[in-house]
DNA sequence: CGTTGTGAAATGATTCACAGCT
DNA sequence: AGCTGTGAATCATTTCACAACG
């Protein structure tokens, strides 16, 4: 294995972008793209997008573009969606259940395996197929279920704890959709979406008569 | 009006985060708060603190500290979080349903004024106190109301469609939560929130073993 | 020609180091 | 002693400019 520089943090937020474009130009029966014509797209300069792509090795054609086969299995296997994340979710109210259904999870590999919930009213039902677990499951089917990744879509005030019940029963990533850090030392990864938080900066660019998608995706 | 430099991007992320703390040390009967303490909350450093407030204004003081109150003021003020934004979800889905009754909008000065759905068998229900409003009176009700912020929550095929309404219906701002990029062109704000790429990129960061809570939020 | 890949330059953001206030 | 505010230094990221290729 070739000792590889570290990979920008900024460009991991792009090739997941990529990813998706490649697959709606193959979508629609493309065969390749330039990374002028990738960057229009995106809203992204093409020398962006060679430098990110050039980090994995010279998979472009000079004077041609990138083939879309086999630029986004490259991509794929990248961004480790080359296989099936076995996901649980804590935290079955509206947030959890909408999350539960979001199509384009299940379609990319990301496998909701276990639901939980502390309120015993939630407790027994049925979300897209998944009964829903009580908390004090947690443990013992994260771990008999090998379960990699969790969702946390618990109010505030309770996602600290799960945070720490889901790692020492093994999780080695979170996904945290409540308004708040979760420190996980070094244990494992945390990515947040936070809704409050964006739609604050919003308010602020708005404010400050800021235009365009200053944005290009976070 | 005095000429400033324009806020660093990054900043602004982090203003909204400093906000969040302040509020809660106030909450727990703090009256204040060194950067250096901010940070420690907040996995930042403290000189990165001081550089952010410091483009605002001196409102430190040495030996002390910043006083939550005025603080938390002026934070206020700057984020256009001392006044009310009325808002309008397009999209009623699970995932509108969720952000609709999502607890710190409500409470943080978005004011959900108008609910909007195409699917007829939504229509005429009631959300939180709203009633899902058909998708044709989109422009009519957010002049009649005012409305100056956007929340996009339709599957992705139509959210450019839905977002040049809006903006043709004279909305500022736009919160996307379609897995698309938006184009307004520079005729309103766009920020957005990306599930299947957030968890794309903590799939990546597991991947490649990657410890902590990289994402000091966002 | 159009397009990639990449050193070099430019830009932007963070952190250091420290003067000065309380 | 503890802390802010800030110029200067460092570090990271983006963009430019261009050689090489199809």
């Amino acid at each position: 294995m070739s000792r590889r520089p570290p990979i920008p943090f900024p460009t991991v937020k792009r090739l997941s972008l990529y990813l998706r474009e490649v697959d709606r130009l193959q979508a629609r029966g493309d065969t390749r793209v330039s990374s002028r014509q990738l960057g229009a797209a995106l809203g992204l300069n093409d020398t962006q997008i060679r430098k990110d792509l050039s980090l994995f090795g010279q998979f472009g054609q000079a004077g041609i573009g990138y083939l879309l086969a086999p630029l986004g299995e490259r991509l794929r296997e990248i961004l480790g969606k080359d296989r099936i994340w076995r996901t649980a979710v804590v935290g079955a109210g509206r947030l959890g259940q909408a999350i539960i259904s979001y199509g384009p999870f299940a379609r990319e590999g990301f496998q909701i395996t276990a639901v939980f919930d502390a309120d015993p009213d939630l407790v027994g039902k049925t979300v897209e197929g998944q009964v829903i677990l009580p908390l004090d499951q947690l443990e013992e089917v994260i771990s008999a279920r090998q379960i990699l990744l969790g969702i946390v879509s618990v109010p505030q005030e309770a996602a600290q704890e799960v945070a720490d019940r889901l790692v020492d029963a093994g999780v080695l990533g979170l996904l945290n959709f409540a308004p708040t850090r979760l420190d996980v030392t070094d244990r494992a990864s945390v990515a947040s979406v936070d809704f409050s938080s964006r739609l604050e900066r919003l308010a602020f660019q708005v404010s400050v008569g800021l235009k365009g998608t200053i944005d290009a995706e976070e």
